[in-house]
DNA sequence: TCATTAAACTAACAAGTGTTAGTTCGGAGA
DNA sequence: TCTCCGAACTAACACTTGTTAGTTTAATGA
């Protein structure tokens, strides 16, 4: 019954050994072990090992786009928006921490084509956020510090959320939710 | 009169490449090719790829955790020791960005030795930190939150600034540093 | 001037890389 | 029962990898 089918595994336990390693750092026959079959037979599934980078890369960075999207919509306070953002953050990360990793350390080995792709996206996506802090400051919402200073420390925390949920920390998401939103918005003192 | 040995043009040039694409993705002939010289010429100099990591590594690590020792020592606020420790990040990052981020990235290709001094040393270093914000909640200079997310959220800030300083970042450092223990510490609203 | 030496070179190695071609095999549908 | 066909296999390919051995070269110091 439990029929999962080939491809999603080998796409699951790649993104697995990707994050452990690196892309570089994990061949053909390394994923074919773990799946206990040849390397050869990967290939019946997928077109390439660079495919298996791409879907998993571009999948997760369209996820975060398409969130972002939904939310400029809305005509929120920028905090309501920041608060939203950490929201989705938290939950894909849940979802598909793997994924993200190879993000963060492996989007350079994505071909061109992708790689320009991907990057657009991440240009962009800074971009809308920085939108928002500025947004912030200029109705008084948010203090007058640099704005990229802002986003980068937002941003910084969490695109590596992934490295450190579940080794240190015995939150659940709600919590670690409400948690992290205070410590990023309010600060600590 | 420009006379740099060899040994650190290798080492230098390896850090910019592997900070590029990683440790995996940079071949002995990519090292020796951005030195004009051929890859087996770069034995006369460093004894193997191996070491060139470590050496990166180890010693920007070490240097770390000398910085984070001489703040045990003084008996100072919690707010000021963390103002302290955002100045050395800051000034080490500045310092040699590439080498922070080998460390961040390829800290995992280390060969076992150096894999568990280093891991032992991060694990220090974040327990530190940890004791740090927990002198600080118990003296009641820092607000009771979850410890981890203080940690994290600070500690991921710290370590991704090599990769938006210069980018988008058009402060000074004493600017910059100013803004960033701003935003860390006080909060953004 | 001659011996020494650091640092470059060429050539080669064994192992590992992603990928393709062609084959085998067992189960599903006619 | 026979025919397909997906999914595994073996074998091999062309190329790249880190590294070693042995050689050349140009500069230095006696």
């Amino acid at each position: 019954m439990e029929k999962v089918d080939r491809r999603s595994e080998i796409i699951h336990i790649s993104a697995k050994l990707f994050r452990e390693r690196g892309y570089k750092a994990v061949s053909m026959r390394d994923i074919a072990k773990s799946l206990d079959i040849k390397a050869a037979s990967l290939y019946n599934h997928i077109h390439s090992k660079q495919e298996i980078l791409s879907l998993l890369i571009i999948n997760v960075a369209e996820e975060f786009t398409r969130a972002m999207n939904s939310l400029q919509s809305s005509n929120e306070t920028a905090i309501e928006s920041l608060n939203k953002l950490i929201d989705f953050h938290i939950e894909i990360t849940l979802r598909d921490p793997d994924a993200i990793a190879c993000l963060n350390n492996d989007w350079m080995h994505l071909d061109k084509e992708n790689r320009t792709y991907y990057v657009k996206m991440r240009d962009d996506y800074e971009e809308n956020v920085r939108k928002i802090v500025k947004r912030g400051i200029d109705k008084g919402e948010i203090k007058e510090h640099n704005i990229e200073v802002i986003v980068f420390s937002m941003l910084s925390t969490l695109r590596t959320f992934y490295l450190w949920y579940g080794r240190k920390m015995k939150l659940n998401p709600t919590e670690f939710k409400e948690s992290l939103t205070h410590v990023l918005i309010q600060g600590i003192v």
